[in-house]
DNA sequence: TGTTATATGTCGCTCTAGCGACAGTGCGCT
DNA sequence: AGCGCACTGTCGCTAGAGCGACATATAACA
């Protein structure tokens, strides 16, 4: 019953659609699934990169703390997913935290393994490619937004990526349940608190959204 | 004579390590050497992503223009090091610009051949995995750069940074040649030009470094 | 060697956004 | 139901750093 419940997971994935039955089967055995409830976390800076994830529900943030402690997001990563991919990518030690910020259930699978079907599977091999690929664009975009946009561009950027990947359509926009505390949106944008504050108040007298605790909503059609 | 010296190039490569033979061979019959001097451009942004490149010799700069076109440096790139390598992440158009600063010999090959060589050596597939873990971490160290360090810390850092990676060691110190202007810096560190040159005024009343046009020079051994 | 273009040095204005402080609000837990 | 804690809202101060302006120095080139 719940091995049916992990290969339909599996199969939902896009990365795993190039891949050969035999290596579908192994991913099947050799991963384990888990159920991870908020404030988990999955794996801490110092810690050795043995296994790669993959979300299937809920979103996982990963984060990283400078020598002064201060916090930075670096993303939110969603339903679909993978991360902890620095395992494959020769890096011994992980240098970002991993924290389940909503339910979540999370497959894992062990770096060697996963290095081996690899190497078995051009295709997959591509897929992964792609979606480095992906990663590194995001990044990227990550510094281009941190050096040319100021505080209320960044915040704006985020919030239409944000209903963007985890939004649902509604009749009069988007909908996500549940948002963020306005912390972890300045986490996850180089902000203050303070300065989120006012820019999604701005925003909700601007009728562009509306927001409780609760659920986070966009009227703007341009935004989207 | 110049094939011989392109063999010679390319075993030096690191990336190489990893190759057997008939590889070896195939990269020397398909890869093209070719001379670039100075503000040649390699590839603008929006062509398609046919090569990666490899630089033998001289200084690449990798940039991206903003819509209001700003213009930001994320890298420079050294000898031994590879470029271009968007080419096979799936990314079928550049974003970037890809600029000789110093005088360059550039080896490029096709993206499909490359492709090629990569299902066939699990070596190689694993050396440029590595490679790309190690971009990856550049990237995201700029980005922790641009959230937590202030306008003197990142040029400090970049100096730091570029002395090690392009410097020779000296009897007091560590020297570059050639330097870059102040606004070059100023791009890298996304500061202004007068800042850097601020900065770089003190650092030299403080005798840590030293420089004209020509030259840079580190005094100070706890930075490198 | 003179002329021009590019790079450097310096000043002062301005403005963004971070930060501390504190009050108000509402969610969750027992 | 009620209490406490975490989140939200607001204000005012301040520092960092961008930017324009302009003077000076140095390289490049004819």
């Amino acid at each position: 019953m719940a091995e049916k419940t992990k290969i339909w997971y599996l199969q939902n994935f896009n990365l795993i659609q190039g891949m050969d039955e035999s290596s579908m089967e192994m991913m099947d055995q050799k991963s384990k699934m888990k159920k991870s409830s908020k404030r988990e976390v999955i794996y801490f800076p110092e810690e050795r990169s043995d296994n790669i994830y993959m979300l299937k529900e809920g979103k996982v943030k990963i984060s990283r703390v400078s020598e002064d402690g201060k916090k930075m997001t670096l993303q939110l990563i969603g339903p679909g997913e993978i991360f902890g991919e620095s395992a494959i990518l020769g890096q011994d030690k992980r240098e970002n935290i991993a924290e389940v910020v909503e339910d979540a259930v999370i497959c894992s699978i062990n770096r060697t393994m996963f290095q081996e079907m690899l190497t078995n599977n051009p295709k997959l091999n591509l897929s992964i490619n792609k979606f480095i690929g992906l990663r590194i664009r995001k990044i990227q975009a990550h510094v281009e937004d941190l050096v040319f946009k100021d505080a209320q561009e960044r915040v704006v950027a985020f919030l239409k990526r944000y209903a963007k990947t985890f939004g649902k359509k509604m009749i009069d926009g988007w909908m996500v349940r549940p948002f963020l505390t306005h912390q972890e949106i300045a986490d996850l944008t180089a902000t203050s608190r303070q300065t989120v504050n006012s820019i999604l108040n701005d925003l909700v007298s601007n009728q562009d959204i509306k927001y409780t605790r609760r659920y986070f909503q966009v009227f703007r059609k341009d935004w989207i």
